[in-house]
DNA sequence: GACCTGCTGCGGTATG
């Protein structure tokens, strides 16, 4: 026993590591048997915290020196959301295993190991296996994958805040849930960053096996120390109300560059890293070879190129999305910088943490406001920070499409039973209230093709033996599927490369269309000249042009978390009843907030303003819930259809993350719709489908759920199908099932999930709730106020596109100069 | 004299 634990406490101590005291909480909670959660801030050895517990294990049941015992099987199994991650933490175990003298091997398992690597381990496994969900599942997919897992001890799943909230999570627990059924005495760990829901996020990790053993969060007791800085603009006056790129602040973090060995520049959207990096090159020209970008429609080549030049401290500075959120170890990070409101505490804390990335230093942020109101959510934020207000990522409830997945993959790896098959799809938390029906509509789907595809045999994918076996209808089909594992579903998108070959990333097909040959546009932060586009591929070569048109890809719209808009409501209140503020923030902000006092209102926290303004576009009706965009879209939509019920108008809806604004060209009877309680939740899914093209938004999301479902086919590695034929045919299948086959549960789960995620509904109807406890204050300010002033921006910009708003808002300003001059 | 948008992540033939 100590002979162990002597050996790891001299590796610790060759290395000087300083927390050796949560390693041992950490390996001591493993050998009681227990399991649950870790969480610790990166840096902290958190890796060898979750490894030493097996190792220990191990080495104690080893009768003479374990240095002389040859060992068998996969004994630890450990899963990250990325795969560029895996070979580090690879190294890292083999590395220490060397130095103890273990004779155990680690490897990794992912898209990017060899055909021969992947066969050899299904022969002989190492004795730690680093993969990736997804790799699991093809694991199990295979014959026999079984077997392989007759030694293992322990799973680890890194980064679960990471896979907790989406379909990847799902995928995990039914990974994590047949491996538990391979091996009972198997005891899971998650290593997870600080999120609202640790104990669930636990329990979600464990499912039934909660309930089996003694299951604990572990924490690091040491806090994180952080520093966040504003950087704020020379004149809140001048100041732009609106607009999310920043590009005026450039000059101001120059010197911050300058200062620090190296720097992250955090930008929102992969368009705005070319900007940045364009104008920061052009404001700071000895910059250039020290600088470069990096987003997600680079190409791997470069990316990796930028990540390698971090390590070795060869760049200042890397101007960057999320894609540097996680990945490697970047110890050298000085300086963060985050450009735009990160819109969540989680994501901000995050970003903040890559910098000081190690234990006891501390991390330094410096945030960049782009607008005048991100000031209050830079505010809110830094109060949420310090109440440890963090958002919650909640795991999603019974996604048949996941089921239809696994189900395939079962019975591709060997086949299955039912009574057992749903005993352990039981025990995971996304299935554990699962009917038989449901799963029987499942099994019979996989089999049959059900309802309206029986016709078709491709669908027909598993077959029922004659002893009760559900096995995969023949080699193709498993073949096939396998290459369909994973829940992540992309665009497909044209591939940028130079006439010599070398490939710089991918563009969307809306925006290169719009640029002819000869004509030149930025990209991956150089100036190209378009020359002719092939076989989905943009053929480029460098351009000595000065000017060029920046790339804009169609992604998410992160909303504003609950926790952000709680914190700014509250910081709007404070402002509001005029209580003195350490906010600097706020202080800054202090003029525009006195002017949306003097022209309407400030509203405090108990308080819903709306405004009401006429204009020449008609009658304006402004909404504050500050409960973000998706909320705000439902929202609107609702409040729009029932007072289009007591009166025959018609609308149009603009919304950002503060508010909403309805617009019609005769009066809105707002007045009256108070009235008339128009803020009720009281048949609220029944008004949002009346309101909303739910059809045409459930079709969107079928299209996901095709895809993780199998029901469509993505053609084969090399020669993938087009985006237009997928959706063509997901499309098919969906008004196929709308018209044939309405009790199709995948086709209701197109609509569970619009609702949920689409339409946040939980989140609208516990707001309008909210509201209705709420005084509401009606004003009819003159002018746009610098509440409603953004929204209608957002609104013109969509309508006419940005070149003629800019026209539109020099008007407009010059009008509220007028007025408050 | 500004005010321009929209994230990230994975997987994929096969024998002795």
């Amino acid at each position: 026993m100590t002979k162990g634990r002597a050996a790891i406490q001299a590796w610790f101590d060759e290395r000087g590591w300083t927390e050796f005291d949560f390693q041992k909480r950490c390996w001591n909670a493993y050998l009681r048997g227990e399991q649950g959660l870790l969480n610790a801030p990166t840096g902290s050895g958190k890796t060898y915290a979750m490894w030493f517990g097996p190792v220990m294990e191990w080495i104690n049941e080893q009768k003479k020196d374990f240095r002389d015992v040859k060992p068998t099987g996969l004994q630890v199994l450990w899963l990250t959301p990325l795969r560029a991650l895996a070979s580090d933490i690879a190294r890292a175990l083999q590395d220490s295993c060397d130095g103890l003298g273990l004779p155990w091997t680690v490897e990794t398992r992912t898209s990017d190991t060899s055909q021969a690597v992947k066969q050899r381990q299904l022969k002989r496994m190492p004795q730690a296996l680093i993969t990736t969900p997804e790799s699991l599942h093809v694991l199990l997919s295979m014959s026999g994958g079984a077997d392989l897992f007759k030694h293992l001890r322990m799973a680890v799943v890194d980064e679960w805040h990471e896979l907790l909230g989406s379909k990847r999570g799902t995928q995990t627990e039914l990974g994590l849930a047949h491996l538990r059924s391979l091996r009972p005495k198997l005891r899971t760990w998650g290593i997870s960053a600080t999120i609202g829901n640790l104990e669930e996020a636990k329990d979600v990790l464990l499912g039934a096996a909660a309930a089996e053993a003694k299951s604990k969060i572990v924490r690091v007791k040491q806090k994180k120390l952080m520093t966040i800085e504003s950087v704020l603009p020379e004149s809140i006056e001048r100041f732009p109300w609106s607009g999310h790129l920043g590009a005026h602040m450039v000059e101001k973090i120059i010197p911050l560059v300058h200062a620090s060995k190296t720097t992250l520049i955090f930008t929102n959207v992969r368009s705005q890293t070319e900007i940045w990096y364009h104008r920061l090159l052009e404001a700071a020209p000895e910059l250039a070879g020290q600088m470069a970008i990096h987003h997600g429609s680079l190409d791997t080549g470069v990316r990796h190129w930028v990540e390698d030049a971090l390590r070795r401290e060869r760049l200042r500075a890397v101007v960057c999305t999320s894609t540097l959120d996680l990945g490697v170890d970047f110890s050298p990070v000085e300086t963060v910088i985050q450009v735009g409101s990160p819109k969540g505490v989680a994501r901000f804390l995050q970003r903040a943490g890559r910098s000081g990335h190690s234990p006891g230093a501390t991390s330094r942020m410096y945030f960049v406001p782009t607008n005048a109101l991100e000031l209050v959510e830079a505010a809110a934020i830094q109060e949420a920070i310090k109440q440890t207000d963090v958002e919650a990522r909640k795991p999603i409830i019974n996604p048949l499409d996941v089921l239809v997945q696994w189900l395939t993959t079962l019975a591709s790896g060997g086949g299955f039973k039912r009574a057992e098959a749903l005993a352990e799809v039981r025990g995971t938390h996304a299935f554990k209230d699962i009917s038989d029906e449901e799963f029987d509509w499942v099994l019979d789907f996989i089999t049959t093709g059900g309802r309206s595809l029986h016709a078709y045999d491709e669908y027909k994918k598993v077959v029922l033996n004659e002893d009760g076996d559900y096995a995969i209808a023949d080699r193709r089909t498993a073949l096939r599927h396998r290459m369909q594992i994973g829940t992540i579903t992309a665009d497909a998108a044209l591939k940028v490369q130079f006439l010599s070959g070398k490939k710089l990333g991918t563009i969307e097909e809306g925006f290169i269309s719009g640029i002819k040959p000869g004509k030149s546009f930025w990209f991956a932060g150089r100036n190209l000249e378009l020359v002719r586009i092939k076989e989905m591929t943009v053929f480029v070569k460098k351009s000595s042009k000065k000017d060029g048109r920046v790339p804009s890809w169609q992604g998410g719209r992160i909303p504003l978390s609950t926790e952000v808009s709680e914190h700014m409501r509250m910081q709007i209140d404070a402002a509001a009843q005029k209580k003195r503020t350490r906010r600097i923030e706020m202080r800054t902000l202090e003029p525009l907030l006195n002017l949306q006092r003097a022209w309407s209102l400030l509203p405090e926290a108990d308080t819903l303003l709306i405004e009401k303004t006429f204009s020449r576009e008609g009658c304006h009706v402004f909404f504050y819930p500050f409960e973000g965009r998706l909320v705000h879209e439902g929202m609107g939509a609702v409040l729009a259809y029932r007072i289009a019920q007591m009166q025959p108008i018609s609308f149009s809806i603009a919304m950002n993350d503060y508010g909403f604004e309805i617009l019609s060209e005769d009066d809105i009877p707002i007045e009256e719709a108070l009235l008339r309680d128009v803020f009720s939740s009281d048949n609220l899914v029944e008004d949002i489908y009346a309101s909303v093209n739910a059809t045409e938004m459930a079709r969107r999301r079928f299209r996901e759920i095709a895809r993780v479902a199998g029901l469509v086919f993505q053609g084969y590695p090399g020669q993938k199908k087009l985006n237009r034929h997928l959706q063509a045919s997901s499309g098919l299948l969906f008004d196929v099932f709308e018209k044939y086959d309405g009790g199709n549960l995948l086709l209701r789960q197109a609509y569970t999930e619009t609702l949920a995620f689409q339409l946040e509904e939980k989140r609208l109807r516990r707001a309008l709730d909210a509201i209705r406890a709420r005084r509401i204050e009606l004003r009819y300010p003159e002018r746009f106020t610098p509440f409603a002033f953004p929204i209608m921006v957002d609104r013109l910009r969509e309508k006419l596109g940005s070149e003629r708003v800019t026209d539109r808002i020099q008007k407009m300003k010059l009008q509220l100069e007028e007025a408050a001059g």
